[in-house]
DNA sequence: CAGTGAGCGAGCTTCCGCTTGACTT
C-alpha cells in the first residue's frame, strides 16, 4: 500500500480542529492557531532591537514607508508557532482553513510569513462544521486572497494609528492612562449624547381617562377597559404628542388634572356605546436564529445576565459540543440544521406547526462577513433541554438557543386583531376650562387581540423592551351596542426622558452602526468601564463626566473621528480593497496626512491625524473639562480635576461629586446641596482648651485631617500670631470618624522640639514624604508617626550621626547573576519601587514584564543592561505645566494619599516620587530637547 | 480641595480582532 500523504489543517480554535478531525478521517492532522499568531507590539518592550529609537517605533506602523507595519509573536503565542512547525515538519501539504473573513484570511497570510512552508499550500474555507461542508471544502481548496488580507492590514494599522496616537493626546490633556479608539470612542460618545439628551429632557404631564365598561350579562368578558383618545374632533395628548422639551406638537387637547376629574365625573354617567368594530387578521412569524448580539440580548433580557457572562456560558456550551460557534454575525442555518429543527417541531408539536418549507432568513447586519453558521444547538438532531442534563447557567442559555432555533422552523402564530371605537356624549357641554374647552362627545377606544393558533409561540416568545404590546381581552362587540360605565378614571401621565443603554441594547446599536465585531461586543463594555468612562447603575451604563469631557475634546479635535458614520465608511472602503479596486496607500494616507491637494471632490478639506495629534496648543483642556450648569447666571460649574469631580460655585467654593452619581441628576440644585454639605460637614471635635478655638476634622486632597476654625470676623491685625489656621494630617492609624479632640491637639502642636538648643534644635514632625527629625537644614526619616511623639534627644542624635540613606540602600539582592561579560562587574537582581530589575552598580535595567525574577539568566541581564547603556541616559524632562505633573492621578476614591505619604519613609513602591521628581525637574529643563521624549510635549 | 524636606533605576500608559493558553525532564 503506497503512502497516503499527510496532510496539516490548522483552524482557528482548537474546538473547532477536534470537529473537523472526526470528518476528515486518517492522513488529516487538524491543528489550531488559537487566533492571531502575531500582531503590531503592543508596547516598547515587545519592539524589536532593530527598531528601538526609530520615530515610528512606538506605534509599529512606519508612516514615512507607505505604512510598513512591523508584526511580531508575542510571547504567549510563540509556542503555538513552534508547535505548528514541528507539524508541518512531518506533512506533505498545508491546508490553512482558518474563517473566510477578513481576519481569517489575514491569519492564514500571517500563518505563511511565520511557517514559511517549503510543501504545497492550500486554502481552505467552509461556513459551517458538518461532514459535507469539511469534504467539500477540502476537495476545492482555493488560494490566498491577497486584497482581503491588505483590506485586515488597512483595518489593523488605522486602528493602531487612531488608538495610539490620539491616546496619548488625552493624557497630556486629560488624564494619564486614558484610550482613545474607533470603537470605544464611539460607543462612549453614545452614552454621553444619550444623557445629553436626558439632561436636556423636560418632562411634560398629562391627563387621560380609562373607562371600565359593562358589555351585558352575556359579553365575555363582561368587562373591559377602554381608554380616552379623542373629544369632539380632537385627539386627545398622549406621550408622543409632546416633543423632548415638552412641548406640545400638532393639535391635540391636552388635559390638566382638574380637567380630567372634570371629564370623568361627567362621563360615569353618559351613556356609553360602540361607534365601530375593526376586526384585522393577525399574523406574527417567529425571529431569526441566534448570532452573538441577538443572543446578548435575549440572555440579557430573559436571564439577566450580562454580555460578558453570555459569552462565557456560550463558550461553555461551545467547548462541550452543545451550541454552534457563538461568535457570528449569521442567521443562516445549514441544511442539516434546518432538517433537525423540523425534526424536533414534527415530533414535539405535531405536523401542524410545520411550515410546508424550511424558513430562510436573511442577515440583517450591514457588512455581514458570515464565516459562521447561527448560534445553534449542534449536530444533526437537537437534544432537547430536558435530555441535555445540562444545570444551572449552562441549562438556562442552552434552553434559550434550542427554543429560538426550533421556533425559527415554526409557523406563523395566527389570531386576529381588534379594533373598538366607543362614543359618550354627555347630556349637555362640560366645561373644561380655557385650554380644553367645552366639550360634549368622548371617543375612546379599545384593542385587543385573540390568537387562533399560536405556532411558533408555542416554543418561544422574543422578548421586548417596549411596553407598547399592551392588550386587553374584548368580548365580542356589535355597532351601537350600548355600554354600561362602571367606572371612569382619570389618569396622570407624565412623558418620560429616553431611556440609557443597557449592555445589550448599547451592543444592538453598535452593530447597527456596523462598529465592533461578535468578538469584541462583551469586551467593548469592559473597556469603557475600565477607564472609568462608564459604570452601571442597575442595567444602566451611566456616562461619567469624565466621559463628557473627553468626549467634548474628540468631538471638537477629531470630529471625524467619533462621527457615528466612520466606521460604516471606512467598512466601504475596506470592500473597496478587497475587491481589487482601491489602494490601500490611498486610504491610509487620507486618513492620518488627510486629503491630499487638488483632487478633492467638493468634499471639505480635513486634516489627517498626523496634523490633528500634533496641534496641542489648540486644545484647551481647562475648558473642555469644565461643564456649567443650568442657565448662564447659576454660577455653577462641573469640573473633571486630577482629584476626581467636583462643582465649584462662584465664590471657588467646592465639593466632591460622588462618584456614583449620574449626570443628569446634577441639577443647579443638587450641586448647592452638595456645596452646603461639604462646607458645613467637618465634623467638629471641640475647642482647644487654650485658645478656644474650634478644631474640625475634614477631607483634604492629601487625605482627611484636622484643622482650626478661626472666627471669620477676626481682626488679622492686632497682633496675632498667625492669619492661617493650624492643619495637620492625621496619622493614618487615626480615622476621621473616630478621631479625638485630644488626637487633634496632639497633631496641631507638632513640631515637637525634641532636644537641643539654639542651631542644634530638633524637631519631629508630619511631611510630604512622612514622618522625620530636622535640625537646621539637615532630616532624617523616623520609622513611624507614632515615633514623632516618642524618640528622644538620644536616639535623635544616633539617627542625625549616621549617614542618610542608611537603611534604604541595605536591601539585599534578590539574586546575584555572577558577572557580566561586558565589563565584568557583578550583576545582581534587586527588588525596587518600579519593580524588579537588574543592575552592575552603575547601569540599571527594569526587567520587562515576560521576564520573571526566578528565571532571568545572566546572558538576558547582560542583553538589558546593554541596551540600556545603548541608550544613553534619560533624557532630563522638560517640566511642563499643567497636565504633565498630575502623573498619579487616579479618579477612583482612592488611597492615593495615604500611601502616598507612607512609601517616604517606609514603602518602595510609592507614587509620591513622580510628583516630586517632575517638580524638581522643573530647574533642570534648560537643556536642548534632543530625545523624542520632548518633541510632542505639551506647552501651551 | 491643606502645604512641610530626601534621594532614589524611571518608564509606561494606549488601539481592534482573532482565540485560549500553561516552563521542562
Amino acid at each position: 500500500m503506497a503512502d497516503t500523504p499527510r496532510r496539516l489543517v490548522i483552524v482557528e480554535s482548537p474546538t473547532k480542529a477536534t470537529k473537523i478531525a472526526g470528518y476528515l478521517g486518517p492522513g488529516y492532522v487538524v491543528e489550531s492557531s488559537r487566533g492571531h499568531v502575531r500582531d503590531l507590539p503592543t508596547s516598547a518592550a515587545e519592539v524589536p532591537a532593530r527598531y528601538k529609537g526609530q520615530p515610528w517605533a512606538r506605534t509599529g506602523v512606519n508612516v514615512d514607508a507607505d505604512f510598513t507595519p512591523i508584526y511580531v509573536v508575542s510571547a504567549d503565542k510563540k509556542a503555538t508557532i513552534r508547535k505548528l512547525k514541528t507539524d508541518l515538519k512531518d506533512s506533505d501539504e498545508l491546508y490553512l482553513a482558518t474563517d473566510g473573513d477578513r481576519e481569517g484570511e489575514a491569519i492564514a497570510w500571517h500563518l505563511l510569513q511565520e511557517l514559511k512552508p517549503t510543501v504545497p499550500v492550500r486554502r481552505m474555507v467552509f461556513h459551517e462544521i458538518t461532514r459535507d461542508a469539511i469534504q467539500e471544502a477540502v476537495a476545492h481548496p482555493r488560494e490566498l486572497d491577497e486584497d482581503l488580507v491588505q483590506a485586515q492590514e488597512t483595518r489593523r494599522i488605522l486602528d493602531r494609528l487612531y488608538g495610539y496616537e490620539v491616546s496619548p493626546v488625552l493624557w497630556k490633556k486629560v488624564m494619564p492612562r486614558l484610550s482613545a479608539g474607533r470603537v470605544q470612542s464611539v460607543a462612549t460618545r453614545l452614552i454621553v449624547d444619550r444623557e445629553r439628551e436626558r439632561m436636556a429632557f423636560r418632562a411634560a404631564s398629562y391627563w387621560d381617562l380609562e373607562a371600565t365598561l359593562d358589555a351585558g350579562a352575556e359579553a365575555s368578558p363582561r368587562e373591559f377597559t377602554a381608554r380616552l383618545v379623542g373629544l369632539d374632533d380632537r385627539r386627545i395628548a398622549q406621550g408622543a404628542s409632546f416633543d423632548s422639551l415638552g412641548r406640545v406638537k400638532g393639535d391635540v387637547v391636552v388635559l390638566d388634572e382638574a380637567a380630567a376629574a372634570v371629564l370623568a365625573a361627567a362621563l360615569e354617567k353618559a351613556p356609553f356605546s360602540v361607534a365601530g368594530v375593526e376586526a384585522k387578521p393577525y399574523t406574527r412569524r417567529p425571529a431569526a436564529p441566534f448570532r452573538t448580539t441577538t443572543l446578548q440580548q435575549e440572555a440579557g433580557r430573559k436571564l439577566g445576565f450580562t454580555t460578558d457572562r453570555t459569552m462565557r456560558i456560550a463558550q461553555e456550551l461551545y467547548e462541550g459540543g452543545w451550541i454552534t460557534y457563538m461568535r457570528t454575525d449569521s442567521v443562516t442555518l445549514s441544511d442539516q440544521a434546518v432538517d433537525a429543527a423540523r425534526d424536533a417541531v414534527r415530533s414535539l408539536y405535531g405536523a401542524d406547526y410545520l411550515p410546508d418549507r424550511p424558513r430562510i432568513y436573511a442577515s440583517k447586519v450591514k457588512n455581514a462577513q458570515e464565516a459562521h453558521e447561527a448560534i445553534r444547538p449542534a449536530g444533526a438532531s437537537f437534544r432537547t433541554p430536558a435530555q441535555s442534563g445540562l444545570s444551572g447557567d449552562q441549562f438556562r442559555l442552552y434552553e434559550l438557543v434550542w427554543q429560538r432555533t426550533v421556533a425559527s422552523q415554526m409557523a406563523d402564530a395566527t389570531g386576529q386583531q381588534m379594533i373598538v371605537r366607543i362614543e359618550a356624549s354627555c347630556p349637555q357641554r362640560v366645561d373644561l376650562g380655557e385650554r380644553a374647552g367645552a366639550v360634549r362627545t368622548a371617543r375612546f377606544a379599545a384593542s385587543g387581540r385573540t390568537i387562533t393558533f399560536p405556532g411558533f409561540l408555542k416554543a418561544y416568545v422574543e422578548s421586548t423592551d417596549d411596553p407598547a404590546e399592551r392588550t386587553t381581552r374584548l368580548p365580542r362587540l356589535s355597532p351601537d351596542q350600548p355600554l354600561d360605565p362602571v367606572r371612569v378614571a382619570a389618569e396622570g401621565h407624565a412623558t418620560k426622558p429616553p431611556a440609557r443603554f443597557t449592555e445589550p441594547s448599547l451592543v444592538a446599536k453598535l452593530e447597527e452602526l456596523d462598529i465592533g465585531r461578535p468578538s469584541t461586543y462583551a469586551s467593548i463594555i469592559r473597556t469603557i468601564t475600565s477607564r472609568d468612562y462608564v459604570f452601571k447603575r442597575g442595567a444602566a451604563l451611566v456616562p461619567t463626566w469624565l466621559a463628557f469631557a473627553v468626549t467634548r475634546l474628540l468631538e471638537e479635535h477629531f470630529t471625524a473621528l467619533v462621527d457615528y458614520d466612520f466606521t460604516a465608511d471606512l467598512e466601504e472602503q475596506l470592500d473597496s480593497i478587497a475587491k481589487g479596486q482601491v489602494d490601500r496607500l490611498e486610504v491610509l494616507r487620507d486618513f492620518y496626512f488627510g486629503p491630499q491637494d487638488g483632487q478633492a471632490s467638493g468634499r471639505s478639506a480635513r486634516e489627517g491625524l498626523h496634523e490633528l495629534t500634533r496641534a496641542l496648543g489648540d486644545i484647551d483642556a481647562r475648558a473642555l473639562s469644565t461643564f456649567h450648569l443650568g442657565d448662564l447666571d447659576s454660577g455653577v460649574d462641573v469640573r473633571v480635576g486630577r482629584y476626581g469631580t467636583y462643582v465649584e460655585d462662584e465664590d471657588a467654593h467646592r465639593a466632591n461629586v460622588p462618584e456614583d452619581m449620574p449626570p443628569d441628576e446634577l441639577t443647579v440644585e443638587a450641586a448647592r446641596e452638595l456645596l452646603a454639605r461639604a462646607g458645613g460637614g467637618d465634623r467638629e471635635l471641640g475647642l482647644d482648651p487654650q485658645t478656644h478655638v474650634a478644631i474640625v476634622v475634614r477631607n483634604g486632597r492629601f487625605g482627611p485631617y484636622v484643622t482650626e476654625v478661626l472666627p471669620e470676623d477676626e481682626a488679622p491685625a492686632k497682633g496675632s500670631k498667625r492669619a492661617k489656621p493650624r492643619t495637620a494630617s492625621l496619622f493614618r492609624s487615626m480615622d476621621p470618624a473616630s478621631v479625638t479632640l485630644d488626637d487633634a491637639l496632639r497633631l496641631l502642636s507638632l513640631p515637637r522640639v525634641v532636644g537641643g538648643e539654639g542651631e542644634d534644635v530638633i524637631t519631629a514632625q508630619n511631611g510630604r514624604y512622612g514622618p522625620y527629625l530636622k535640625r537646621g537644614t539637615d532630616t532624617r526619616s523616623l520609622p513611624s508617626e507614632e515615633a514623632i511623639f516618642t524618640t528622644t534627644f538620644e536616639q535623635a542624635e544616633e539617627l542625625f550621626s549616621q549617614p542618610k540613606r542608611r537603611g534604604r540602600a541595605a536591601a539585599a539582592p534578590l539574586r546575584e547573576l555572577g558577572a557580566d561579560p561586558a565589563n565584568g562587574r557583578p550583576v545582581v537582581v534587586k527588588d525596587g519601587r518600579f519593580g524588579p530589575y537588574v543592575t552592575d552598580g552603575e547601569t540599571n535595567a527594569t526587567l520587562p514584564r515576560t521576564d520573571s525574577v526566578e528565571a532571568v539568566t545572566l546572558e538576558r541581564a547582560a542583553e538589558l543592561l546593554a541596551a540600556k547603556r545603548a541608550k544613553g541616559p534619560a533624557p532630563k524632562r522638560r517640566g511642563s505645566r499643567g497636565t504633565a505633573k498630575r502623573a498619579t492621578a487616579k479618579t477612583k476614591k482612592a488611597t492615593t494619599k495615604r500611601t502616598a505619604k507612607a512609601s517616604g519613609a517606609a514603602g518602595p513602591k510609592g507614587a509620591a516620587g513622580s510628583a516630586a521628581g517632575s517638580a524638581s525637574d522643573a530647574r533642570a529643563g534648560e537643556r536642548p530637547g534632543t530625545a523624542a521624549g520632548s518633541t510632542a510635549r505639551a506647552t501651551e
